[in-house]
DNA sequence: TGGTCGCCAATTTTT
DNA sequence: TTGGCGACCA
């Protein structure tokens, strides 16, 4: 009922089998023109009947229902093509995306399809990063200062820990959830629009007899960020919304865009929808593209609901769904609809494929996680002499320390990898450090700012740190601060002396100086030359990367747009800075199943897919949590080409009772269990681990009859 | 005695 | 990399 039979597209057979019917082959009619007179548009070239449907619909709102593989990117990239060849206006199209890297590739694809020129016009990139921009411009008719200071999470966290502490919540025995949890559940609450007492029961239920304590919490922090015009990643939604919602600024804003489109549309939450149904004008055609079967983010309050009750929120929209995979083998593709399809996805699809042949996946039994890094190597290192460069290799897995071994063991074997998903650069502690003195001269009333590069100087904590700043008079968010600190030198303690002197006199000749951000970054790493060597053991290794910021900065005029640039689309790793090693190195890559979404690789192997891991523990207490759970594995999965090895450890060393020999037993992803025909599957037998298991409890434990009556069995059957 | 600093354990997934 | 706990300093 949710997926109205199309009007536009033919229905397409759904067995795995069918290939009688006419999809072009992409290769011959990309190099192969048959129609002489007539060439078709180059966005038109090498399009399925469905996609070729999608790409030239009009009028009503669509919904294009993309399974993995099924040429979504290269659809909507000659979706936008299309409408740009036809003379629609560019900065009028706006393009929605999950992450800023898909919308810098999706633009520039239009570009080399058709004009560059123009194809850079285009509103593209995150909600987060578009409602910064809308807000800069259209803010103060809402009463938010266009001066505002984004926050980054981490931020925003440990902004909700100062009002914590200062409400006496953090006292000794009061078991008061930590910041993290209370900025999690916060920023859910926000998304998901759900009322804090549901949200509890939902979610957080042993926080239930805090419930008082925590809208103080929220409160206060809301007021907080009001204060000192500093907006969370939350906000940003909100008050785009907000904009959407007043009766002033809507109209306008609803008369902006004559093109929306959503890419990952299954992944967006209530507040997101909301924004799209109201940026949404009487003139303005609205495209979203997703599917609910590579739905992954409900944990960040993203709903599938979305998805499936599109056509009942934008009226008499028609939905169309591309199913021809032209990714993998019908081997990889046969295992994960075999293995989806206990799900509960709504939206009936079924991938299929013209490919023929290819190689039955691997599941694979490792004695225990040393073998299981060992296998995996041996594997990426038989491929690669097979002619599969590492390059076209990945792993993944489902928690970032999941990679861990695995890790040393390629270390140990020289074999290049890059890591994907990991620490964020924006996490690392000395970028934390340089971006708050920015922010202070930046935004003076930015408390957290403050109290961060006061925390530096020698000698002072927590508790002077309040001193000082209260001094200043910055828990008020007086702007004055700034002012003040400058003037007149506050008092330290004797150690910080020369700390406090360099720093003022640095950010005096930012504040005074005409200095581009680079210049002044060059300024400021006096300071933080003078206290790193205190603060960190590496801290030669952290000024370089605080120097390749400084280049980073040289592309930017303007402080404040450097600032926010930074804080919503951080690099990726702090290694990035310095950039690949060589352009010719081969390297494999490591990615959590999460940043591997919309990836594709010839060979992926997917590591821990024991039950507990995959779906993980964490999950298990609700069903909608183990869904999500399944979903995850289908999009690892369907990252392969043609090489999919799956492999788990039989047992994880666990060291909970101050013993190394300690383990537990792990089962194969219940997820796999009942499709394991599909695989080709070999390595240690469950019952010879048992067996070697119960030896190893012969020698540590002392009830030696029960287990050797344990060992006798096993061995007799 | 308040406050800083050093050492230890633990960590789902992320715009 | 954070938080908790204990040792040491004014």
């Amino acid at each position: 009922m949710f997926a109205a039979a199309s009007p536009i597209a033919p229905s397409v057979p759904v067995t795995a089998t069918a290939t009688v019917l006419s999809a072009p082959d992409i290769d011959s009619s990309d190099t192969n023109p048959t129609a002489d007179e007539a060439l078709p548009p180059r966005w038109a070239r090498g399009l399925n009947p469905d996609q070729r449907a999608a790409v030239e619909h009009d009028g009503a709102p669509l919904l294009i229902v993309a399974g993995a593989g099924t040429g979504k990117t290269r659809t909507l990239v000659a979706r936008v093509g299309r409408l740009i060849d036809e003379g629609a206006n560019p900065d009028r199209i706006l393009l929605l995306t999950f992450t800023r890297r898909s919308a810098a590739e999706l633009i520039s694809r239009v570009g080399s399809m058709t004009d560059h020129q123009r194809a850079t016009q285009i509103w593209g990139g995150t909600f987060h990063s578009v409602a910064n921009r809308l807000l800069r411009r259209l803010g103060p008719s809402i009463g938010l200062p266009a001066g505002f200071t984004v926050l980054d999470p981490a931020d925003a966290a440990d902004l909700i820990g100062i009002v914590r502490a200062e409400l006496g919540l953090a006292e000794r025995r009061s078991r008061f959830p930590k910041k993290q949890t209370i900025a999690a559940l916060y920023s859910r609450m926000v998304n998901s629009q759900a009322p804090l007492t549901q949200m509890l029961d939902e979610s957080y239920p042993w926080l239930r007899p805090h419930i008082d304590d925590l809208r103080g919490v929220f409160a206060a922090y809301t007021e907080r960020k009001r204060a000192h015009q500093v907006l969370d990643y939350d906000d940003l939604l909100l008050f785009w919304r907000a904009l959407v919602a007043s009766p002033e600024v809507g109209p306008h804003l609803r008369t902006l865009f004559d093109h929306i489109l959503v890419d990952e549309y299954q992944d967006t939450n209530a507040l997101q929808s909301d924004i799209v149904f109201g940026t949404t004008g009487p003139t303005t055609q609205v495209t979203v593209v997703g599917d609910d079967a590579q739905a992954i983010y409900g944990f960040r309050a993203a709903t599938v609901a979305n998805l499936w009750a599109f056509a009942e929120r934008f009226e008499g929209a028609v939905t169309t769904k591309l199913e021809q995979n032209y990714r993998s083998t019908p081997q990889i593709l046969h295992a994960a609809n075999a293995m989806l399809a206990e799900s509960d996805v709504h939206i009936a699809k079924r991938l299929w494929t013209e490919r023929d042949g290819g190689r039955q996946p691997e599941l694979i039994t490792a004695h225990d996680e040393a073998a299981q890094s060992n296998l995996v190597c041996d594997q990426i290192l038989a491929l690669r002499e097979e002619g599969v460069d590492l390059r076209q290799q990945a792993v993944l897995y489902r928690a970032n320390h999941h990679s861990d071994h695995l890790e040393l063991e390629l270390a140990r074997r020289d074999i290049p990898y890059v890591k994907f998903g990991g620490l964020k650069f924006l996490e690392a502690a000395h970028v934390k450090d340089l971006l708050a003195a920015l922010r202070v001269l930046d935004n003076p009333s930015d408390q957290l700012a403050w109290y961060r590069v006061l925390g530096m100087l020698e000698g002072v904590g927590p508790a002077t740190t309040k001193r000082i700043a209260d001094s200043l008079g910055i828990a008020d968010g007086e702007p004055e601060a700034l002012d003040r600190f400058l003037s007149s030198p506050p008092q330290v303690p004797p150690a910080a002396a020369d700390g406090v002197t360099e720093l003022r006199e640095a950010m005096a000749d930012c504040e005074v100086g005409d200095l581009t951000p680079a210049e002044q970054i060059e300024r400021l790493l006096r300071f933080f030359a003078m206290v790193f060597p205190r603060r960190y053991p590496d801290s030669v290794v952290r000024l370089g990367d605080l120097e390749q910021l400084q280049t980073t900065a040289g592309a930017y005029h303007d402080r404040s747009r450097f600032l926010t640039e930074v804080t919503l689309d951080p690099p990726d790793r702090s290694s990035d800075l310095a950039g690949p090693p060589h352009v010719d190195d081969d390297w494999i890559t490591l990615s959590t199943i999460h940043s591997a979404k919309g990836c594709e690789w010839e060979a992926v192997h997917l590591i821990h897919a024991a039950d507990g891991n995959l779906p993980a523990d964490m999950a298990l207490s609700d069903s909608d949590g183990l869904e999500e759970e399944r979903r995850l594995l289908y999009v690892a999965m369907t990252r392969a080409r043609d090489v999919l090895n799956i492999s788990f450890p039989l047992r994880y060393h666990t060291r909970r009772y101050g013993r190394d020999d300690d383990y537990q037993l792990a089962p194969v992803s219940r997820f796999l269990e009942p499709v394991r025909s599909a695989f080709h599957e070999w390595g240690s037998s469950p019952q010879q681990a048992t067996a070697d298991e119960l030896l190893l409890e012969l020698t540590s434990v002392t009830v030696v009859d029960e287990v050797d009556n344990g060992v006798a069995a096993l061995w007799g059957s």
